[in-house]
This record gives structure tokens, C-alpha cells and sequence, in this order.
DNA sequence: CTACAAGCTCAACTTAACTTGAGGTCAAGC
DNA sequence: GCTTGACCTCAAGTTAAGTTGAGCTTGTAG
């Protein structure tokens, strides 16, 4: 039984459909790991390709790659993650996830529902109540849409 | 009953949250629309308000300008958007909001689904087979994370 | 052993989405 | 009638997330 190989930047890039540039760049960003062969080469352990799916995925809906720096510190250096790892990250995410599901979800009912308001009395419309939310908890972690 | 007041860049500011630059750039983008008063002053009608809720929430999920404008296409120039447009728009965008709120929700529960296969078995989990699907729909209309 | 595809680093360029600043105009209150 | 805060335009700066390119090294297949 061959020992889980461990995976160049090109085989890393092809696996995961980012490019090499890219995965040099998560790298710089501390978002992915890797250790270096005697000849200066990169080379990454199976975890990697988790790691890239999911940053992947996150940042398609709309979360920054700082954040999900942030999230990833949950996770070990130095050492594959455990179910428990990722179970960390999950939970960690969760909240803000159900957000913005909800927010989706609203957006896309909202659009159907509000057609009624005619944005007549802005301050009852459903989507005007989530922006309104939105900037009520402004203070505190801000993120996404970071206006400085 | 006083006449529907039409709105300066500063209310539309104030009451949208989003600062007047930005207003001024949503405008040389065409997703807002303005006319100008004898001293070439802006002025907006209610629904902006709608569209700059619009616009901020599609953001947030991770919707580009771009996209959000091409989105408002459907909507009427020079006439307030009807209940009819709203609608039109509404259903324009309800296959990808679907699409993403799905990707949320396998996000958000491939976190914890995913925990037992411990990447050991990349191609069966469930993030990278959402990844795959991802870069197979990728020709046709791409949107988001374009990587020219 | 040598060719050449794949890697490496580092700096510079790109696009999106705004913000900031300079320099000038408008209008409402005193 | 003048002052002060809201507006205007246009150019340049900023941050995020990468990409591109130059110049140099590695490693594998013939």
C-alpha cells in the first residue's frame, strides 16, 4: 500500500482547478500549508485540496479570503486536521452561514414578495428591513463590503 | 397629501446607508438613475432606494455590479419599475440565487457531513464533488470569481 | 548527460469597487 | 448679501485577489 503521495503545486492546481499562481498566493496569505523538498519545491499533503474546495466555495458566496484565513486559524498548524478540526471551523462558520442563507433566501423571496410595496413605505419593505439589520450590527466584527 | 418628494444624493445616502461616492459610482455604472435640477443637482426617485437595497444585498451574497446591472436591464428606463418589472427581475435571478443558496447550504453542511471522510477520499467528498460541478458548468455565462 | 517541462522568486500589472482630494457651484439661514 | 454646508466634476489613490513576466533552478525521460 503506497503511502498517501504527497502532491506538487501542479498536481495541487490540476486537482483543484485554481492555478499555480493562485495556490501561491493562498499560500503567502497563510491559507494553505506546504513544506518544501531539498530542492526548494513545494509539496502538499492530501489535506490541501480540502482547504482549497473550501475556500473556493466560501469565496463564491461572497466571503473574503481574510476571513477565511480567519476561520482556517481554528484549524492546526502543522498537523492534517481531524473531523474535530473541521467540526471547529463548522461551527465556527455556522452562524454566519445561516445568515446569509437567510439573506439569500430573502433577496430571492423578497424580490417576489415585496412586489406589493411598490417601495411605497421603503421603511416596511422587507428588503429595506434587511439592509437596516445589516448596518445594526455594524459595529463589531465587520465583514464583507468593508467600506473602511 | 403632499406629492412623492424627490430624494438629493444626501437623503438617498442617509436613508440607504451607502455613501455618496458611492451613489455617484452606482450612477456611472447605470444601476441608479438620476435627473438634475436648474443647478445640475441630482435627484432621485423612491425606487432608488429599492435598488441600492438590491444592489447592497446582491453584493453581499457575492453578486458583482456587473452582474447586478445586467440584472436591472429589466427594469424600465425613465419609469418607475412596476410591480410587472420587479417581478421580471425577480425570476431572472431565482435559478442563480437557488443555485447559491444550495451552495450555501452544502457549505454549511458539508462542514459537518463531510467530517467522517477526512479527505482521505477526495473525489467522494461532498465540497470537492461541488467543486466539480462548479468547473463543469464552466463554459457558458460565468459569472463570480472570473478569472478572465 | 542533456533537454525541457515544471518550479521558484519577486516585481509589476490588472480589475472591481470604491474613497479621497482639489477646485469650484448652489441654496437656505441670518 | 454673505456665509456655510451640501453638491458638482474629474483625477488619482486604495484594497482585494490574483495574473503575468523575467530570470534562474530542478528533475525526469530519452
Amino acid at each position: 500500500m503506497a503511502p498517501v503521495r504527497e502532491l506538487t503545486v501542479g498536481q495541487v492546481a490540476m486537482r483543484s482547478g485554481v492555478a499555480v499562481s493562485a495556490l501561491h498566493f493562498y499560500e503567502a496569505r497563510g491559507l494553505i500549508r506546504s513544506h518544501r523538498t531539498s530542492g526548494n519545491q513545494r509539496r502538499y499533503g492530501r489535506d490541501v485540496l480540502r482547504r482549497v474546495a473550501i475556500i473556493r466555495v466560501a469565496q463564491e458566496v461572497g466571503i473574503s479570503l481574510a476571513d477565511i484565513a480567519a476561520a482556517f486559524q481554528s484549524l492546526p498548524e502543522e498537523r492534517t486536521p481531524t473531523r474535530e478540526d473541521w467540526n471547529l471551523l463548522s461551527t465556527a462558520w455556522r452562524d454566519e452561514l445561516d445568515q446569509k442563507i437567510a439573506q439569500l433566501k430573502k433577496l430571492r423571496d423578497g424580490l417576489t414578495d415585496c412586489i406589493g410595496c411598490g417601495c411605497m413605505s421603503i421603511d416596511k419593505c422587507p428588503l429595506r428591513n434587511k439592509e437596516d439589520r445589516l448596518s445594526a450590527q455594524g459595529s463589531g466584527a465587520r465583514r464583507l463590503v468593508v467600506a473602511r
